[in-house]
DNA sequence: CCAGATTAGTTGATGCATCAACCTTGACGT
DNA sequence: ACGTCAAGGTTGATGCATCAACTAATCTGG
């Protein structure tokens, strides 16, 4: 029980700061490659992702693991500016189907080859294949952690 | 300038998942514990850190690395909520320096103790000291690698 | 079949993050 | 000195994230 110690204090620092600088660049060159957020891409991306034409919000929803009114808001947005539209669902009608635009799609695509270049760019071209490994391991293992916390 | 490998796109996955799950908790707690907001929390600490009773606005943008008008809104609710207190800066009199409350003062002791307990509880005590020190150095690698292209 | 409980989704409010515009004050070259 | 420019900070607008309250449709036990 006792204090973090002097490495691990400098080792969760040195992690903050990654993590806050990391995912600064990466939005960053999302937005001005395709002007889009990471929200906006995570969204296109699950819904393209899909075999079907339009997918349902609440399968969405478990894909991205947000809160129901967080994507809602999300989709007003995204529909305001025309990348989705979204429609009555068949099988319940308390649901609605999200289906992307034209441009929609073409972003989606846009966006997925961007940022995957970033990714590539910026992480795994950067550490070493073994530290690759490393930090999926670490990051699995955290996961671990927390989901046995809650629940 | 292939795509990424499939056991990179995993590691990639399974690292942002755990960056916002692990974030998620850890500001949850944080919030249930003390009230707090990360944001709140990183000022609080910054401010309480330095051995003067103020700290200049820009000392802090510095030290946190955040943008002027991102720390100034922060501090005008901090300053609302009771949690510090703002003057003139002697130095420079477009400056202002921040001072802590009491209550600023009690809270960020507070926190740290929660924030740290956590950050024990849910990352150092779950890794092995290989993996903490795995993941010390592929953030300071990324971070280098951040630094080397930006700025 | 119906009453109560769940579930899908929306809405409004608030805090946080970023951008651009602005104001004041200090710095500096001439 | 003085004019220009840069720097410290504030403000307003917008998008994102979360919470709580709400509506409407479905499910379930009796």
């Amino acid at each position: 029980m006792a204090d973090l110690t002097d490495p691990q204090a400098l080792a969760w620092a040195s992690y903050q700061r990654m993590r806050v600088r990391l995912s600064g660049v990466l939005g960053r060159e999302l937005a001005a490659a395709t002007g889009l957020s990471e929200a906006d891409f995570d969204v296109l991306v699950a819904v393209n992702e899909r075999p079907d034409e339009s997918v349902r919000s609440l399968a969405l929803r478990c894909g991205l693991e947000w809160e129901k009114s967080r994507l809602s808001h999300q989709l007003r947005r995204m529909e305001q500016r025309g990348l989705i539209t979204r429609e009555a669902c068949e099988e319940d009608s308390r649901g609605s189907a999200v289906r992307l635009t034209a441009r929609g799609r073409e972003l989606a695509c846009e966006a997925r080859k961007h940022y995957d270049a970033a990714v590539k760019r910026y992480v795994m071209d950067t550490l070493t294949p073994e530290q690759v490994t490393a930090l999926a391991e670490i990051s699995a293992t955290l996961l671990d952690r927390i989901e046995v916390t809650h629940k």
